[in-house]
DNA sequence: AGAGTGAATTGATCTTGGTCAAGGCAGTGA
DNA sequence: TCACTGCCTTGACCAAGATCAATTCACTCT
């Protein structure tokens, strides 16, 4: 049960997770599998019956939703340390949304069962559970401001002060985590519109772009440019908490 | 105690607290208090402290908040059967944004320190919580996707869509529930765009409008028009949970 | 009935981002 | 090294919705 051991170590302070009893965190894992999974890999798909969900160990998944159209709009992009699917549990047993591998990933699977199971059981799991909701919950808000009030090339500059480390001083190399392509519908624009409002962003707050690698030289004159259009203040409330 | 009675009977059965012991309801209402209140009333403000949390028993609340460049992005217009301020008891005990009475309302007002003792001491009552807040997660994510995806009078007929009874055949009637202004923040456009939306759809769908009342003359055709750009098939999901 | 108020409509113009098309650039594989 | 592929960028044009300004409409108050 060597896998069982890293599996547990890995997630067992998730934030779902946090503060549950030893044999809790048990019965989650016990149908629990290590997965390693391609680019383009489909997970599932929107409405399907859910008996799976799953943790980000490493890589990134793009969740989507396709509508009769055609069209495929965007969810979130899901890095180390996020769920995705677990809300199944409580939506009919129904996928909210289609997910794919964005990158290359190490993911643990997870029985709905099982958590349906112990979220039964255990007070401590439903409050953990709750308050990790609720998390999420204001991160949609967050989302739907800042889709409605900023203008592209904010949206790529929150994007990016969300990447680099905001207690540090001075200037401040980062890199982006995945495609251009892959950014630009994570925040619901096209790729064009992408590469114009980046191009603008560099003139407004002096960034230099080089490929992946972004040099914020003032921190402060992003923040400046893009917070302004934000119900609440710098460094945003939701930084702290990670978990898709 | 009748008014406790009252409020007893109008919110035993709302969504967070459906299969509640009697007990754990009583706890709930230990502080509650039926309260009536004019239009422009400002219940509470984003990031104030949450003493109280609220439920609709009538009218209309309006939830916003405020960039700091002053411009007002509203959340959502909640009526009758809603609750307002509840998730500030996961979110470090302040409001998420900012409430006003939109149209003369009644509310049961309630303790936020209540609930969070209650939802320790109650497993089902943070199960029925649980599943709240995924409906809540569900709303909003549709939400997204519709002001990504929808144009402007694709809003309007999806919002008119939710106000008729959709098992209706033939000609149905209907009221707007609240100002075309309001309505036009609730939908995230201007005045001037709604109403021009408005004439759109009334020229593509053959509604019908004067003043507030709506003639729709075949839902299908409301249908039709809308809900190609949406992810999920009419009769939306969303629509028989209540509450926001 | 008439004045006054706020909501709603309409017109003209502007801005943002989307769409379509054409290249450019970087990494891969023979 | 050279083609191939996919990603990215750039240019020209378009469409949706925002903005600004001017009425018009509906309702209340006197």
């Amino acid at each position: 049960m060597v896998q069982n051991e890293i599996i547990e170590s890995r997630i067992k302070n998730a934030a779902p997770f946090v503060g549950c009893p030893p044999d809790i965190i048990q019965g989650l894992l016990k149908n629990a599998a290590l997965q390693n999974h391609k680019k383009g890999r489909l997970l599932f798909i929107h409405e399907d019956p859910a008996d799976r969900y799953y943790f980000v160990v490493k890589g990134w998944v793009k969740l989507f939703r396709e509508t009769l159209d055609g069209t495929q709009a965007v969810v979130d992009i899901l890095g180390a340390g996020c769920f995705l699917g677990e809300k199944s549990v409580f939506q009919d047993g129904e996928y909210g949304y289609s997910a794919e591998i964005a990158e290359e990933a190490e993911l643990v699977s997870l029985c709905t069962q099982d958590l349906k199971a112990e979220l039964g059981k255990s007070h401590e799991l439903a409050l953990s559970m709750l308050r990790h909701m609720a998390d999420q919950n204001k991160k949609q808000d967050m989302e739907i401001e800042h889709r409605a009030l900023q203008t592209a090339p904010q949206r790529i500059a929150c994007f990016l002060l969300r990447l680099v480390d905001q207690s540090q001083k001075g200037t401040v190399i980062t890199h982006l985590p995945y495609d251009k392509t892959l950014i630009a519908s994570r925040l619901g624009m096209q790729p064009e519109t992408f590469s114009r409002a980046l191009s603008k962003l560099k003139q407004e707050t002096g960034i230099k772009v080089r490929g992946a690698s972004v040099e914020v030289e003032s921190v402060e004159r992003l923040k400046n440019y893009t917070c302004q259009t934000c119900s609440s203040d710098f460094p945003c409330r939701d930084l702290l908490k990670k978990s898709g």
